[in-house]
DNA sequence: GTCGTGGCGTTACAACTTATAACGAACGCG
DNA sequence: CGCGTTCGTTATAAGTTGTAACGCCACGAC
């Protein structure tokens, strides 16, 4: 996206298979699940014999753990997008609702059931923290006067999943009660979605 | 459990390798996940050969909704003993902590991210509605003052997932707002829970 | 006690999957 | 224009689910 013209027609044409593998990924994922990806019939849909797309692709895990990458950037873009053009932390929910209802798989690749063997790269966790870091930003602009709980000093010595971000104990609290409610009523509307009437709006208090 | 006696033996049995089986799937799932469960690893495991395990279980789609169905009936059983025993809302909510605490994949399989073919048999969805009905039985019984909100009167042309409880629109409105935090809660402690300190709790307002 | 039937476990097979290896062809760089 | 890297192919190995056909043994009736 910087400067195409750099690239070699070789690394262009990759690019290009990468991308319409991811594609075709996706939507697989939508119809028949994560757990079902099938990378022979990726290679079928698009003409060509199973074998062929290792060249591409080390396997399935690499795969996967590609499309997860892909999710977290998107969604950090997005949250960080929204904390750019001054919104507030209700602007951030709104932000990341709107994400997960734009398409519910991507939402559950990424904080669905975890699977028991897998351990994330390194650079996707930082992208996580990088979400972390933009909604203890919004929150550190957005002081509050409710006092300090025992049970937010307790997280103090707990907060591996903040980062090295400078925030108090009390915003600490803020951002983990925000992230288990704003999850919660999430989990809640996309699964209720595809049965019921799929337009609901749990609201959680900011 | 009611009257062994009258069973016959091969019926005997055909129960016992049927729980051996689902015993051996309950490990595969917690040690590779639920999409990864095989029957032949099951198979080899009891010292038989892979299609015998088909005389028990038409296929793997059946065991995974046994499994489902086991721990529907386990939650729900868990969560009536807790209202019976004259627990509030609180203490419910503990007892749903503990039951998804003591195996959290067995939570996850029943509340995790959502197969998009898979549809639960009518009897599954009954025990579902039968958790509901506890949680809002036990609403019922713990009456707020607080005013009924123009959401919760929404709330009563969407109440599929309250089947026909006779609950009021602020009683089911209580109702959602506490299962949307407490799997929120639920889920990111679990998960957290594998590679963090495993042992946090985070507080509910019920 | 003997005998027949039905359930059980077996091997054989088909149709899948992931993944590796070896081969040929084509594309692009120098 | 040639040479090499890269691509796509087929062949192969080791898995999986699930069906089919066969033999055996135990249970239950008589």
């Amino acid at each position: 996206m910087a400067e195409p013209g750099t690239k070699t027609p070789r690394e262009r044409y990759r690019g290009q298979v990468r991308a319409e593998v991811k594609e075709r990924a996706w939507e697989q994922i939508a119809t028949a699940g994560a757990s079902a990806l099938s990378l022979n019939a990726i290679a079928k849909q698009m003409g060509m014999s199973g074998p062929a797309l290792y060249r591409y692709f080390a396997g399935r895990d690499e795969l996967i753990t590609e499309l997860i990458r892909d999710a977290y950037r998107s969604l950090a873009d997005t949250i960080r997008a929204a904390h750019d053009s001054g919104a507030d932390v209700a602007g951030l929910a709104h932000a990341l609702r709107a994400w997960a209802l734009a398409d519910p798989h991507r939402y559950f690749l990424i904080y669905g059931t975890p699977v028991p063997g897998y351990h994330a790269p390194d650079d996707i966790t930082a992208i996580s923290s990088e979400i972390m870091a933009t909604l203890l930003d919004a929150y550190t602009a957005q002081p509050s006067d409710r006092p300090t709980t025992p049970f937010a000093t307790h997280l103090e010595d707990h907060r591996q999943w903040a980062g090295d971000h400078p925030a108090s104990p009390a915003t600490l609290h803020r951002a983990l009660t925000f992230w288990t409610r704003l999850h919660g009523a999430l989990s809640l509307e996309l699964t209720a979605g595809g049965r019921g009437s799929g337009s609901e709006e749990v609201r959680v208090r900011t």
